[in-house]
RNA sequence: GGAGAGGUGCCAGAGUGGUCGAAUGGGCUCGCCUGGAAAGCGAGUGUACCGUGAAAGCGGUACCGAGGGUUCGAAUCCCUCCCUCUCCGCCA
């Protein structure tokens, strides 16, 4: 959520934000500042009374203390009123607060200054392109690649579990391991710290990361324990430092975790969901890094260039787009995509999302630090894929296939695969 | 899963209805002492919110695992939940 006293003070950049975002109106802004204001009189008018009932309460604790039961119980009569009027106020202001934060939840971050302004994907600036996107060819989609080698299995999978949880078979799932592998070692080799996260999460995590109330849906749930399969490990790992306080010396913290990821993506059809393009569970390593509010934008950009690292030493060519503002989601305040060309499918398939949600979610968490002046003040989070799994397997597959029908292993997954062709 | 014991500030640990935001010790910060350091001595050391103020600050409220309740008054009593530890059971 946003800062409450930053939309007090910035109502019209936080309304053009909201709307730049795609936001049929930005009419929640005057509202929760409305709402605010009520909120706050209430407070005041709560601690008052509260404040003269202590010290009534201390009098008659003193009173007692000296043996003066009478006058005690004289102002013990006195105190009934003021009770009922002290409950009263704070089932009022637990309602108006919830009321306040409802609002406040359904306000978006505010996007960059540097985010171009935009309604669909067809606005989104492309930043960068590297390597040469493969012709059609002969060059065969990764699933039929993967069903002649009986690499891939969707049926069993289906009949295991469902659609969209395939088995993966022999050399593929040898190729899942490689990559998981590498992409950690690289990721710890340019320092961030190795962590390995639950995979389930209570409703608390969920909220801090903002997948609760905004993306409820794309969660598998287990309501016989209250907890939630994590859609990317981004949900655990951001949580893990949840209402702490950091010392400014320990900043920046970057964090990477491998984790199986659930999304339940209600809805999706078609190519879309083809293969290995999308899919109920699939492998993630995850980058993570919690910064001091003045480099977020920074970091943004260092750890877009390291996500983008991995497919140039995978020689697979993609492209970045910075994202518009209608296209960018709920949280963020600025936001690359890394999509890999699949040269089976003609097609780029998104396999890194990089965001910085400046103090968004931390706001939630809690998760602060100690400046110089030694007041505590919000972090800013931001977080990418070092990268998804199942995409880069299709471009693998497609891209690295021979026209006799075989695949070269990638130069950097040889070691961990033992072959250089499979 | 069963039985029992617990959850207090940065840490350890006291506190079983009133003057307790919380003893004491350790840690940390600052000052004194020293050539410098240690020791010693002195002072300080939570978070959030509301009000006020340009700010430093000042006044107030809340927080002793979480949420409810009893009471004029709750860290302390009651209820529910979560977590930790010990023993038993089960188990990779």
């Amino acid at each position: 959520m946003l800062d409450i006293s930053f939309i007090r003070t910035n109502p019209e950049l936080v309304k053009t934000g909201m709307l730049n975002k795609g936001e049929k109106d930005a009419s929640a802004v005057d509202a929760v500042i409305a709402k605010d204001e009520e909120w706050r009189a209430l407070v005041t008018e709560l601690d008052q009374l509260r404040a003269e009932s202590n010290a009534k309460a201390k009098q008659i604790g003193q009173l007692m203390g000296q043996g003066k039961k009478e006058e005690a119980q004289a102002l013990i009569r006195e105190t009934g009123d003021s009770k009922d009027k002290i409950k009263e106020l704070e089932d009022t202001i637990s309602k108006v607060s919830e009321e306040r934060d409802n609002l406040l939840y359904s306000i978006p971050n505010v996007p960059d200054a540097s985010v171009p302004v935009g309604k669909t994907d067809e606005e989104n600036v492309i930043h960068k392109t590297w390597g040469e996107p493969a012709g059609q060819e002969w060059r065969l989609p990764h699933w039929d690649i993967a069903s002649e080698k009986k690499w891939i299995d969707f049926e069993r999978g289906s009949k295991v579990t469902g659609a969209g949880f395939p088995f993966y078979v022999d050399k593929m799932a040898r190729l899942q391991r490689a990559l998981i592998n590498w992409f950690l070692n690289e990721a710890v080799e340019y320092g961030y710290t190795e962590l390995q996260a639950p995979y389930f999460v209570n409703e608390d995590s969920a909220r801090g990361t903002g997948q609760i109330p905004d993306k409820e849906d794309m969660m598998y749930t287990i309501p016989r324990d209250g907890f939630f399969t994590i859609p990317t490990a981004e949900v655990p790992v951001t949580n893990f430092h949840r209402d702490e306080i950091f010392a400014q010396d320990d900043l920046p913290v970057y964090y990477t975790a491998y984790t199986p990821c659930w999304r339940r993506e209600a809805g999706s059809y078609g190519k879309e969901v083809r293969g290995l393009n999308r899919l109920h569970q699939f492998d993630k390593v995850e980058l993570v890094k919690i910064v001091h509010p003045d480099e977020s934008n920074q970091e943004l950009e260092t750890l877009r260039e390291y996500a983008e690292s991995l497919l140039e030493k995978l020689k697979l060519p993609y492209r970045t787009l910075l994202m518009c503002t209608g296209d960018m989601g709920f949280t963020q305040t600025k936001k690359y995509d890394l999509e890999v060309w699949s040269p089976g499918q003609q097609r780029w398939l998104e396999v890194s999302s990089c965001s910085n949600f400046g103090s968004y979610q931390a706001r939630r968490m809690q998760l602060r630090f100690r400046n110089d002046k030694g007041k505590t003040e919000i972090l800013h989070t931001l977080n990418g894929s070092g990268l998804a799994l199942p995409r880069i397997v299709a471009s693998i597959l497609e891209t690295y296939q021979t026209e006799a029908g075989d695949i070269r292993v990638p130069n950097v997954l040889q070691s961990f695969m033992g072959t250089e062709i499979i």
